[in-house]
DNA sequence: GTCTATATCATGATAGAC
DNA sequence: GTCTATCATGATATAGAC
């Protein structure tokens, strides 16, 4: 036929969807088998439990909720660089997975072990430890102001993740549509580099 | 007896506790009662049902999420004390409130509407529209640079948020147990501070 | 007002036919 | 593999005794 897609696929993208919309506690197995076009009982076959179809859900959500930024950040090269880098890629993500950061930041702070499990722990913090490093280097160097490397760090991502998890908020204050969100998420690229850049410079 | 809170009183905040911290889909009936000590029975008799429990939580969670910038905002005075007034004061209520800002960006996410029929939309957007403005003249004046006042709010509004809302990402980060996230919070007011006089400065 | 017991319903999960 | 029918559980909500 038409779709070639396997009935696996299919149960992953309707969850998936389910999933990142409504949460681990708003999701039900009805839902996502409708929005599959099977039924409860295959959704079992496949999945023998809500948990299993869960985590495997988060873990692919986690994963593309870090791994990205994470190998931006261990690349050698200049401050201005890495911080172009993030703010560009990590918007483009997240312009194509706008629910993400709020699911996955929703459930990791209903179940913080998630993590440790997950063997990130130690990855993010070497790659954060490498960040700091270089901004101490600029620093020292000169080339921008004294600033803590992990208060910048969180600066740039609140200021990329922040408005898609307070959209419900930002559009009643520009009030704005979808479509202009997304205009409006276009330009803070070019003015969070810009911003970030300003506030550093010596 | 030592304990002169009403019943009223203590299933309000018993039920703020298990909204905020799981949301309406998470939260339970039981546990509530549990936490207010008393029985299932009794809170219905109180409250009809879970979902007008959650209107009285839910409404007055936004209100205290969105009152206290409505008011600095429109406040008549130079926009260096109007950053460093929204800084100060909404960092030091998320603080007390650390949970605040995920129930309400999550509920207003999965139901925008509870907006509208609040009667905030038109206040937000005439506070911001005088935010904007103050920004614009500043910049008029060349005390600051120009930038766009909505990004500066947005810029601003998302390093005071985002730390309390990414959490348990943050703390693997910065290996802090809460102690120390407290702790960083605090220095963060100046740093945030700083941070937006720099980035505008001309 | 407060409690216990129960009705009602929704949901995750299983059994079994095809 | 896929479906229908059913079970078992747990949650909201109500009834009624005290």
């Amino acid at each position: 036929m038409a779709n070639d897609t396997t009935t696996e696929q299919k149960i992953l993208e309707a969850a998936e969807d389910v999933f990142h919309e409504k949460g681990y506690d708003g999701a039900r197995m009805q839902e996502i088998a409708e929005q599959a076009g099977i039924n409860k009982g295959l959704l079992h076959y496949y999945f023998k439990t809500k948990d299993k179809l869960f985590e495997a859900i988060f873990s692919a959500a986690l994963n593309r909720m870090i791994s990205r930024i994470l190998s931006i950040l261990e690349l050698e090269i200049p401050l201005d660089q890495k911080i172009d880098l993030i703010v560009d890629q990590y918007m483009g993500m997240l312009m194509k997975n706008p629910a993400l950061p709020r699911f996955v930041l929703n459930e990791l702070n209903k179940n913080p072990d998630q993590f440790i499990a997950k063997h990130f722990k130690k990855d993010i913090k070497d790659a954060f430890a490498n960040f700091s490093a270089s901004v101490k280097k600029e620093a020292d160097n000169g080339t921008i102001k004294q600033i803590d490397g992990h208060m910048l760090f969180m600066n740039m991502i609140s200021m990329i993740i922040f408005p898609f998890i307070g959209r419900p908020l930002i559009q009643v204050v520009l009030g704005s549509d979808n479509a202009e969100f997304k205009q409006i998420m276009l330009e803070r690229k070019e003015h969070i580099k810009k911003f970030i850049k300003d506030a550093i410079r010596v």
